[in-house]
DNA sequence: CGGGGCTCCTGTGCGC
DNA sequence: TGCGCACAGGAGCCCC
C-alpha cells in the first residue's frame, strides 16, 4: 500500500495538476468511500454524498499537502482530507468505470479518480483540518527537523515493543509502512523482531539516517508498485526493482549470500536476513 | 503499555 | 482444471 513515498509522489503530481483549479461536481458511485465530521464535531462518521458534493463545489484548490500516509486538498477555506490504506488510488485522467468518486473540474474533461478494490480507503472533508484526531495524532515526519534523533531516539528505547511494530506506529513516527520498515531495519541490521530496549544508542543515528534514505531514494524512483499503487497519472513507480529484502524471502542476502528468511511480527509480515541483522 | 484477535473488503496465488 | 485457503502495502477497536 502507498507509503511515504508513494503519498508523496501522489501529492506532488496532483499540486502541479490540479493547483488554481475549482471543483465543479463530484460524483460519488460508492457511498461507503466518503466521510464527513457527525454532529458531535470531532469524529468522522459517513455522510450523505449529496452532502459531502455540496461540501466540496466551487471550491478552488489552493495546495496539496500530504502527513505522513494523509493527503490534503487545501481550498481557498476547507480541506479535502484523503488516505489510500491498502489499494486507494487517486489518478487524474478520463473518468474510470471503476471509480467510487470522481472530482470534476470547471473547463476540464478530465477528472480525478478516486479508486480502491478493496475499500478500505477514506474521502472526507474538514473545515479545519487541525481538529481532524487522525492527523492530530499522528508523529513526527520523518524527513522534518521535527524528528530529532536523539529525542527520538530516547524515547524509542524506552519502549518494550518489537521494533518493526514501533515503527509501524504512525503515533511514532509518521509514514512509514511494511516495506520501507523492512527495508530501513536491513540496512540498519537490526532484526524486526529486537525489542526496542535493546537498541544501542549507537545505533538510533544510523537507524534514523537509513529511515531517511529509503524514504528519499523511493520519492526519487516515485514510489514502489507492488501490486496496486500508481502515481496520479496512473503510471506504476520504479522503486520495486530496487528492494534489498522485502518480498524475496528465501532468497540469498545481496551483502552475506544467507537466505533471507520471512517472519511475522505482530501480524504483520517481514524479511530480514540472519546474518546481518541481530 | 504490548499485543492478540478481529474488523472493514476484494483479488491473487499457491498447494492439493 | 478447480477449489479452498492464506495472504496482501493500513489502521481502528476491544480485550487480556
Amino acid at each position: 500500500m502507498p507509503e511515504l513515498p508513494e503519498v508523496e509522489t501522489i501529492r506532488r503530481d496532483l499540486e502541479g495538476i490540479l493547483a488554481g483549479k475549482t471543483i465543479a461536481d463530484v460524483d460519488v458511485l460508492d457511498p461507503r468511500v466518503v466521510q464527513g465530521f457527525g454532529p458531535d464535531g470531532g469524529l468522522r462518521r459517513r455522510v450523505a454524498p449529496e452532502d459531502f458534493c455540496s461540501g466540496l463545489r466551487g471550491r478552488k484548490i489552493r495546495a496539496v499537502e500530504r502527513r505522513g500516509k494523509y493527503l490534503m486538498i487545501h481550498f481557498e477555506r476547507g480541506t479535502l482530507l484523503a488516505h489510500l490504506r491498502m489499494t486507494g488510488q487517486l489518478i487524474f485522467g478520463a473518468p474510470r468505470p471503476e471509480a467510487r468518486a470522481r472530482i470534476q473540474f470547471s473547463g476540464v474533461g478530465e477528472v480525478l479518480n478516486f479508486c480502491d478494490v478493496r475499500r478500505f480507503g477514506e474521502l472526507w472533508w474538514a473545515e479545519d483540518w487541525r481538529q481532524d484526531p487522525s492527523i492530530a495524532a499522528l508523529g513526527p515526519e520523518p524527513l522534518k527537523v521535527a524528528l530529532d534523533p536523539m529525542s527520538w531516539g530516547k524515547a524509542l528505547r524506552r519502549s518494550r515493543a518489537k521494533i518493526q511494530s514501533a515503527l509501524l506506529d504512525q503515533r511514532r513516527i509518521a509514514g512509514l509502512g511494511n516495506i520501507y520498515v523492512t527495508e530501513a531495519l536491513f540496512l540498519s541490521g537490526i532484526r524486526p523482531t529486537r525489542r526496542c530496549v535493546r537498541i544501542r544508542p549507537a545505533e538510533v543515528e544510523p537507524l534514523v539516517a537509513n529511515i531517511r534514505r529509503v524514504l528519499t531514494e523511493g520519492t526519487a524512483l516515485r514510489g514502489v508498485s507492488f501490486r496496486d499503487y500508481r502515481d496520479a497519472r496512473g503510471e506504476k513507480g520504479r522503486g520495486r526493482d530496487r528492494l534489498l529484502v522485502y518480498g524475496k524471502a528465501g532468497r540469498p542476502c545481496l551483502r552475506c549470500r544467507a537466505l533471507l528468511r520471512g517472519v511475522k511480527v505482530n501480524g504483520r509480515g517481514t524479511v530480514y536476513c540472519p546474518g546481518c541483522q541481530s
